[in-house]
RNA sequence: GGAGAAAUGGCAGAGCGGUCUAAUGCGGCAGUCUUGAAAACUGUUGUGGGUAACACCACCGGGGGUUCGAAUCCCUCUUUCUCCGCCA
């Protein structure tokens, strides 16, 4: 959420920069919440001198009592009636006032960081890195999806028996596999000097609102509806949320803190060939790494975590290339987004791995994670988070990248994980 | 799930209808003293709104109510603790 006093301020600006992201409503959100700011603030003036009168009477009524003066103070509390409906009346358009503001302000995607290039779909995308070399698979090369059935390493149909689509299950090495990523993405982040949590995969509806998930997303998630909980879509959720309402030292600054989870999304509205095999699924696996920066820093810090992803896809001997997204295509709360992508040898399609964003003030602002900073004075920090990695489409660009006559050979630094080389 | 107790500032903890602008202790910060440090002493130390700056307003787990006036009384929700039940 934009802060009102930014606004405020920086109108023109502010109007200039949502243009970026597409977001048309712009300039008329933008004049109703200045104008709506303004009477928020005459109506708090005169709620709040009302309440100055009417503490003061009680205060003299307090003191007539204690010198017994009985008639004195009965006589001012008889003044104490209209001033408690004026305070009614104040109160109610405050609160109106703010509710809003809030209601508009909630519409109002994040403004894009200077450097973000226009463009309105994907194909606007600046690609600002490339490495490797797509693989020389042959014609007959087998999209993960076969692979996965020929050497029974995740069973589709068996997941919708169980749950349904897109919830798929992943046997013998197929599974091992998939706790060798997590273990070895763990490991390297800990190495990076992340903070390992482990966090609950089922939140409430404040968190869900302080990272942005509502009120606006509400139908991606799962909704566990007797107990008003909310599945997780991403770590990042509850890693966030833990910063929820909390002041930090400025000494304590950047927060690095990293989480294995399952994800769910509900993915309304998916279809066709980009939903096939892992492509997209109801339930996956992520590790997720979070930080909550000095905003000085912050951008600093987001090259950072793109370098970090970006080692570990090497690690992994995945070709892959790094995406700016464009204004149209980044998310709502986001200033500034770098996509991974790795090259799927097989479906000849670059698959998205992770993706890696910095949310300046944005989610800080709602959360109310603040420092306070050397000269004592509170202000709100900057958030960043980044997947490393996803596995899914990680372990579809794995098996049909690596697929020889022989088998499907491991990449070097998992081995310690999975201690075999072959899946055959 | 049942019964009881509790929730106060960074922490501990008092306050249980008016002076709370929340005692006191610890911690933090600044200063005095010291070559430096410790100790001692002095001062300072929550968040938000509002103002040019003051004033002023709100906040004692959340929400609602009683009252001229609520940290204090009532209702409700949440959480924590103790006991019982169930349980990986």
């Amino acid at each position: 959420m934009l802060q009102i006093s930014y606004i405020r301020e920086n109108k023109d600006e502010v109007i200039k920069r949502l243009a970026i992201k597409n977001f048309a409503a712009a300039e008329t959100l933008i004049n109703q919440v200045i104008q709506l700011d303004v009477e928020r603030r005459n109506a708090q003036k005169d709620a709040d001198g009302v309440k100055a009168e009417a503490n003061q009477l009680a205060r003299q009524i307090g003191d007539l009592m204690k010198s017994g003066k009985k008639e004195e103070a009965e006589t001012i509390k008889g003044q104490t009636a209209e001033l408690k409906q004026k305070e009614k009346q104040f109160d109610d358009v405050l609160k109106s006032k703010e509710e809003e503001i809030q209601h508009i302000l909630l519409q109002v995607p994040n403004l894009p960081d200077t450097t973000v290039p226009a463009g309105k779909t994907p194909e606007d995308n600046e690609v600002v890195f490339e490495y490797g070399n797509k693989p020389a698979l042959p014609e007959n090369a087998l999209p993960h999806w076969e692979l996965a059935a020929k050497y029974d390493l995740i069973d589709f149909e068996l997941g919708v028996k169980l749950t349904g689509a897109g919830f798929p299950v992943y046997k013998g090495k197929g599974a091992k596999l998939q706790r060798a990523l997590i273990n070895y993405f763990l490991d390297r982040a800990e190495k990076e000097g992340y903070n390992e949590v482990q966090p609950p995969i089922l939140v409430n509806e404040d968190s869900a609102y302080g990272t942005g998930q509502l009120p606006d997303k509400e139908g991606q998630m799962y909704h566990v509806g007797v107990d008003n909980l909310y599945m997780i879509p991403t770590a990042e959720v509850p890693i966030t949320n833990i910063y929820r309402d909390v002041i930090l030292k400025e000494s304590e600054l950047p927060v690095k803190n990293c989480g294995y989870t399952p994800c769910f999304r509900r993915e309304a509205g998916s279809y066709g060939k980009d939903v096939r095999g892992l492509n997209r699924l109801h339930q996956f696996d992520k590790i997720e790494i979070v930080q909550i920066a000095h905003p000085e820093k912050s951008y600093a810090t987001l090259e950072g975590m793109r370098q970090y992803v970006a080692a570990l896809l090497t690690e992994l001997e995945l070709p892959f290339r790094t995406l700016k997204l464009c204004g149209g295509d980044m998310s709502f709360a986001s200033a500034l987004t770098y996509d991974m992508e790795v090259f799927s040898g097989a479906q000849k399609r670059w698959l998205e791995v992770s993706s890696v964003s910095n949310f300046e003030t944005f989610q800080t602002n709602r959360l109310k994670c603040r420092f306070k900073d050397t000269n004592g004075k509170t202000q709100l920090a900057h958030s960043l988070n980044g997947s490393a990695l996803a596995l899914p489409r990680i372990v579809a660009a794995l098996l049909e990248n690596n697929q020889t006559p022989e088998g499907i050979k491991i990449p070097k630094v998992l081995l310690p994980y999975t201690r075999f080389g072959i899946i055959n």
